[in-house]
Parts: C-alpha cells; sequence; structure tokens
DNA sequence: TTAAATTGATAGATTTTTTCTATTTGACTT
DNA sequence: AAGTCAAATAGAAAAAATCTATCAATTTAA
C-alpha cells in the first residue's frame, strides 16, 4: 500500500525540483526526503527521478506518478470540504421523512419556519408509509422521520412531539354542531382503507371504548385523507380525518367539523430516530426544532 | 495528512460492516481495526459508524468518506496500471524528436522497421531544429533525439550513429559525372539559408580544405531541402544536400548526383539523450535498435 | 431466564517505521 | 585545486503500528 505522506514528500520534491527545498518546506530532515523518495521507487518498482547532487529532474515514470498523486490529494482536499460542511450547524442538508399526516400537514409547516431561521440548510422531505420511513431511517437514509405509530424495535427512538385530533367532518349544510354518541351509528360513513394510520387510530380508541365498528354505518371507502375530504363536499356522507387535514376547509366553510359528546380521538405523531446515531450540528438544530413545534 | 493504511482498514470495514471480518479479511488484529478507525475518526472530526458490539452502521461521514476513498484508491490502482506498462518491454510509447535530415528521412525508416518488430510500441516522432529537439530531450519531453551536430553539454550524451555523405546535385541531362573542383568555381549554385545544418556541415568542410565560399558562383537561396531539390530539378542550377534526400530522385533519374574528384563530404548525425536517464525497457529497445542501424 | 457465543473496546508490550543528527560523497564554481 | 552546495549513507532516537490478553456489551440458545 503506497503511503500518502511519501507521496506528499514526492509532489513537494517534483515541484521544488529540490531535495533540501522539500525538506525545509515540510519541516523535515533531508535525509527523510531522500529516504521517502528511494521507498518510493523501491514500491513502485520505477525510478522518479534522474538525479545528483546538483540536478533533479523528474522521469516519465515521475511524471505519470506526479499527475495520479496530485489528482488523489486534490479528492481528499475535497472530501475534507465535503467533511467540514457536515460539521458545520450554519450550512447542510437534512433528510427526513414523514408518513402521509405529518409528511402533508405538518412537516411542511416545521420545515417552512426552520428554513427561515436558516436559510442554508437544505431541507428535504420524502413522504411515504410509516414502514418505509422507518426503514430508511433504519438504513440512514434520512435522517429522522414522523410517524403516527410507534414500531417495536430497539435501534430506534420514538419520541411523541405532536398531538393531533381525528375529527368527524359532514357536510357545510349539515345542522347540527354536535350529536351524540348514538346518532354516530346512523350517519352515512366513509371509511379509509384498512392499512390507513388514521383509520387505524380510529378503530383502536372505538374499540377502547368497548364499540364494535360493524355497527357503524359504512358506505364506501376511500383511498386518501383528500379523497374523504372530496367525497364529504359533495355530500356524499361524513368521515373521520385528521383535523389538520382541514383546517382551510373547516374555516372557508366547505366542510364542517361534528364533534360527539364526550367522545374525543386523540392520536399522537412521533419522531423516529436511530438510537445509536450521533447527530451533526444540522440535525441537533433540526430536531430541536420540531421539538419547540411540539404541542406534547 | 490522511494514512492510506488507514482509510483501506475503513473501506474494509464499511464493506463487511463489521470489525472482526475485516480484520481477518486485512490479515490484522481486532484492536488494529478499533485502533484505525478510532484514529480516523480523530483526525477527520467526525464519527464514520454508529457502532456497539452488535452492528457497524456507517453515518452521514461514512458515506462521504467512503466514496472518496473508493475513488482514490482506484485512481491509484490505475496509475499502478500505467506504470506497469512503462516496465513492459513489449508494449508502450517511445518518443522522439529528429532535426530536418534525420526526421525526414533516416528516422522514418527505423522507426517502420522497429514497427514491425514491435507492433506494440507506439512511436512519436517529432521534427524540428537540432536546438528544440536538445531542448525538449533536456526536458524529458522526448526520450532521445536525432540531431546532425554535438552541442557542448555535460548532461547529454551525443553518440554518432549515422554517416551522411553531402553530394553536388545537377539537372539530369548534365553531362559529366565527375567534375574537377576547379569547375566548382564556376558552376551556378543554389545555397541554403545561413541556419541549414546541411549548408553550415558544408562551409566547415570548405573551410578545412582552405576554400573560401565567397569564390563560389552562388545564385540564389532556398529555404529548404525540397525546395532546392525542384530547383536543380527545373535547370535552375546546382545544390548541395544530403544523399539521403535524393536516393528516390536519382534512381528515378530525376537528379543526377555529381561527384567532385578527391572531395567528398561526410557529415554525421548523432543520438542524443540525458547523461543521467535511467532508461525504460521500450527505449532501450529502440536505442539499440538505433545502434544496430548504424553504418559508423 | 440464564449461559454461551459473538463482537467491539481497552491496556500494555513488542515490533516496525519514521525521523533525526552527524558525516560522507559527488558535482559545480571560482 | 579549494570551496561550496546538495544529495546519500549510517546509526541512534522517537513515534507508530500491531499484537496478545482481557473486558464489556449484546444477542442467541438452552
Amino acid at each position: 500500500m503506497l503511503d500518502l505522506r511519501k507521496l506528499e514528500v514526492f509532489i513537494k520534491v517534483y515541484e521544488t525540483q529540490s531535495f533540501s527545498k522539500a525538506s525545509s518546506a515540510l519541516h523535515l530532515a533531508q535525509p527523510t526526503i531522500t529516504l521517502h523518495i528511494k521507498d518510493l521507487e523501491q514500491e513502485l518498482e520505477v525510478n522518479l527521478f534522474d538525479r545528483n547532487t546538483r540536478k533533479v529532474i523528474p522521469s516519465k515514470a515521475g511524471k505519470i506518478v506526479y499527475r495520479y498523486g496530485k489528482e488523489v490529494l486534490n479528492i481528499l482536499k475535497q472530501m475534507e470540504k465535503e467533511l467540514k460542511l457536515l460539521k458545520d450547524e450554519k450550512v447542510g442538508l437534512i433528510e427526513i421523512g414523514g408518513s402521509t399526516i405529518p409528511g402533508q400537514y405538518i412537516l411542511p409547516k416545521v420545515i417552512k419556519n426552520f428554513k427561515e431561521h436558516h436559510p442554508n440548510i437544505s431541507v428535504f422531505l420524502k413522504v411515504g408509509d410509516s414502514k418505509e420511513v422507518i426503514e430508511k431511517v433504519l438504513a440512514r437514509e434520512i435522517d429522522f422521520g414522523m410517524v403516527g405509530a410507534v414500531f417495536a424495535n430497539k435501534d430506534l427512538v420514538f419520541l411523541p412531539c405532536y398531538e393531533d385530533e381525528i375529527v368527524l367532518i359532514g357536510p357545510p349544510d349539515f345542522t347540527k354542531d354536535e350529536i351524540e354518541l348514538e346518532e354516530l351509528y346512523h350517519i352515512p360513513l366513509l371509511k379509509r382503507e384498512e392499512g390507513s394510520g388514521t383509520w387505524k387510530n380510529f378503530l383502536e380508541f372505538l374499540d377502547k371504548k368497548g364499540i364494535d365498528w360493524i355497527k357503524l354505518n359504512i358506505i364506501g371507502e376511500m383511498g386518501s385523507t383528500e379523497a374523504i375530504k372530496e367525497a364529504v363536499k359533495s355530500g356524499l356522507g361524513f368521515g373521520f380525518v385528521s383535523s389538520l387535514a382541514v383546517e382551510l376547509e373547516t374555516s372557508l366553510k366547505l366542510l364542517k367539523v361534528v364533534r360527539i359528546k364526550n367522545f374525543t380521538i386523540k392520536r399522537k405523531f412521533y419522531v423516529v430516530y436511530p438510537k445509536m446515531a450521533k447527530f451533526l450540528p444540522v440535525e441537533h438544530k433540526f430536531l430541536d426544532f420540531i421539538k419547540s413545534f411540539s404541542n406534547v
């Protein structure tokens, strides 16, 4: 294996055309230079300089080694530059992931706010389902994720950071602001597909309350929160969605949130990151920011 | 300065995802690996792996170092490949230079012959004046040169290798094959410009014989051997040129070589190379070849 | 749940490498 | 021919790389 120290010595000799000049430039004794060059020549089995006590002229092989050697040192310099950026807390890159609700309604706001404070830090957001997000965290493809469920994994830390409410929405012309729990059994409901985190949370909550969801009046299934919203808007029925997803529509009276007496469905979102990870400055900053944003 | 040995260890750990696997692959004890990685982390001031006794997961910085490290090793591998070619005596590249006559009439033939014996060795020929050729030899831009004059320089070796004759040429219909020296004074002569090696050789020869060239009947000056030949062909006068330059024309009777009684102008060409140079195998081969081609 | 096995970390000793000082050798200058 | 400058050589000292033995943490198997 070639020695970079020796390569450095070689390059200095090449550039100064002198062993002694190289020695003083590198703060080494002159015999050290002689030795290093000799070692290199032995290792590579070529002579690098035609030399006597007066002249030092690079040979053909020397020119080749210089060309490649310079490239190698440049690449390493480039690397150190990139690592320096990594260590800098003012610039850098953060990659995060979010499952549907956090990815669509929470993280964009967090990021916008964060960017206002730290304009030179780029943030990349990847939206996918919770399982995907967690896998990417484990593979270090993203720095952290925000998901709606805790997965048992000893390598991961799940930090509650946002509490959301799942609300019943109906068309804006629905007369009541609040209904009794019993009325829920007669209201035409649009469910979400089985894999949905929101729907899972909803069912868990019903279960805790001792309610069997079979009793509900399910009239259809939608593939996304947005689809539920559109369907409810057009009067097809009612649905359960994250309150975050309907902030705009309720304020514009395009949808109506209908409360259920003595019945509030809360769900938590969690920041997830590898237990062992040693965070870089920028990542620390972002994590702290999310925590400060937290409502839990 | 980064240590390539440590970088190699890092890369092996990265690829095997294990300190102990890396240690056995590199025939090192496991604590050595631990130490090297720790040193690297200290040197670069980043952590490279999130690790405990069970898992070794590259960090963001680790991924960067791996990417760059691989590139560095690849470049060095490429360099060794190129140096190997340099040491090979069957393949390679030779760069030579020749002043006008050798570059135009001798070296092309030598190269053609050489290539027949060594088809995998490329030969690059650069034609320029003697001074240029010698400068390039000193700067190691070419491996050796062939020139018509010896320049006093203690760093150079001049090896006589080819003896040429400077001959008087006239139109093919000139009646005599041989003339007396005295007749030369009346013959209309085309000279070469002052810088020409051939012309310089001719004058030196006249000087040695005690002849003043002012007595000659110079009717014009031409910038090149070829120009002299053309002018002589078209009956403008006579000229002195290298015998090598008119081999074809005399055999085709387009020109006539006129001998001068008791008057033969010989000139020598020399191979020139740096005294200190340690030749590579291919260069040795070519030099030997030139010597075997020699007529001296 | 506990014991065995696996893997990385730590400590101290040993070997190897790097670097130094002092001196010699070779080449150019005057 | 003497002086000077730069590289080579020799031998000693300092620094590093690597090893063995052992420990600590974590997973797997009984």
